[in-house]
DNA sequence: CACTAAATGTTATAATTTTAACATTCACGC
DNA sequence: GCGTGAATGTTAAAATTATAACATTTAGTG
């Protein structure tokens, strides 16, 4: 333990407050020693910024996403959540307007989104939104009300009526668990009234579910299994959607 | 210009949207490119994606928005901008219901926002609710409706009486142009009723502008300089907006 | 089906960053 | 002042990342 040290790194941390990097030169340049000496502080002392190609950057703020390296696993995962998404592009067409559920399944879906000409999307998640908003030609509709940090979702008490009012077409819904008997649920509250609004209006609805999501019951139920037209699900997913059930379960499509 | 680039470009970015690094290696193995490649795309295509270190990550993301590769003119702009809002922190009390207005002015007024322990943010801009999103003890309310690209912000019918309905407590109010005579004006007519609305309904109105603004005069005038109760400027503004006016013009904050 | 141009891959090289080892300086008690 | 250990600086080598040049593949066209 040292106090200059830790002073070192509050100065650094002030000049990186505003948001920035901070070159390791620059950084041994404002404190008046050397690099080596400010590599050392930042693997001696516990610090909120982390060294990243020689660039000083914050991370580990309070709240803030920590700077991390996305492991093999997350990244495979994320290739899983893909094919499920290239498997519901078929379904869309020309001129849809989409209603896009929250959460992250449906994200990679985004970007395939930009081949067509003439699209809207219906959304009432921030992380959709983004993503959407970055593509060109693109009609964007955000239902907003009171952010909820953990969903990335909004909520508002009039959505449901926002929802009935729009024209969309086909309705891309997500969830938390399926369970082919109590049926489909997610994990909070204000999700409900948008998804099931969405379901009421949309003319096609469409379950879009990883393999994980089966025999899962989470806090808020929001539809049974067959108010949907089709179900999108990977491999492992479809044979515990055929087992035990035969009628009433929709058309499945797997990725 | 490259359909696949873009491709790879936003598939990457939406693997990143929740945070962390991804290294070359990893995100040209996800996209079944050469580590090459990526570098090639990274630097043709416009993105939101910096690589530092050898891995890439969110540019825009908090606390790591590169600044060494901006050019002196605009990190004097910014860190004008950063001043202005320095000031306007000022006014920002415990508790506060806040409309913060659309457009970049106020940006860099966010990120010091982490400080208060109970803040509500109203706001219809995506660009600041991601960056309130981004923050804790906060409570965002987005106002969603009809995307408009151009400004990073979301215009609906109802939008205005939605903004009535909040109880507002000061409404930060940027702007495209300051006329003394003619009045405040914005580039977007959408952004009209929500400007007004918060002023209409908030208790403290700020307009927050810097110099370049002034004896400027945008396709959409919004309220008079007399309808705010402080003007938030620089020291370069202050003088033109006390200058020939002396009555009528409201209280004046120099950063 | 050959031709062309764009896109991508490969390789070698340059530049930068990281690490390790050792030298030097500084603070402080005796 | 001297000795001691911590802190810092310096240097060289290793590892990593960036760049440039050229080879190869691919997509589109006549």
């Amino acid at each position: 333990m040292n106090g200059r040290s830790a002073q070192r790194l509050a100065k650094l941390q002030e000049a990186l407050a505003s948001g920035g990097t901070l070159h390791l030169r620059d950084a041994a340049e404002l404190c008046d020693v050397s690099e080596m000496t400010i590599r050392r502080d930042l693997t001696t002392q516990p610090t909120a910024m982390t060294l990243l190609g020689g660039r000083l950057v914050m991370a580990n703020y309070p709240g803030v996403t920590p700077i991390y390296d996305l492991t093999e696993q997350q990244a495979s995962h994320y290739q899983a959540k893909y094919r499920l998404c290239q498997r519901v592009l078929a379904f869309i067409e020309e001129g849809d307007t989409l209603f896009i559920d929250c959460g992250s399944t449906l994200i990679p879906l985004l970007s395939q989104l930009s081949h067509f000409r003439e699209l809207t999307v219906v959304t009432y998640a921030l992380n959709v939104a983004n993503a959407v908003a970055a593509l060109p030609n693109m009609r964007l509709v955000l239902l907003g009300g009171l952010f909820y940090a953990a969903s990335q979702s909004f909520g508002s008490d009039n959505m449901a009526a926002a929802i009935e009012r729009l024209g969309i077409n086909k309705a891309l819904i997500s969830a938390a668990g399926v369970d082919l008997e109590r049926g489909v649920s997610c994990f909070h509250f204000h999700e409900v009234a948008p998804k099931q609004a969405a379901i009421a209006t949309a003319m096609q609805r469409l379950l879009v579910v990883d393999a994980s999501k089966f025999g899962v019951v989470r806090p808020a139920y929001f539809a049974a299994l067959d108010d949907f037209d089709v179900v999108v699900t990977d491999e492992e997913g479809a044979p515990q959607l055929l087992e035990g059930h035969g009628r009433d379960v929709p058309a499945v499509t797997v990725a």
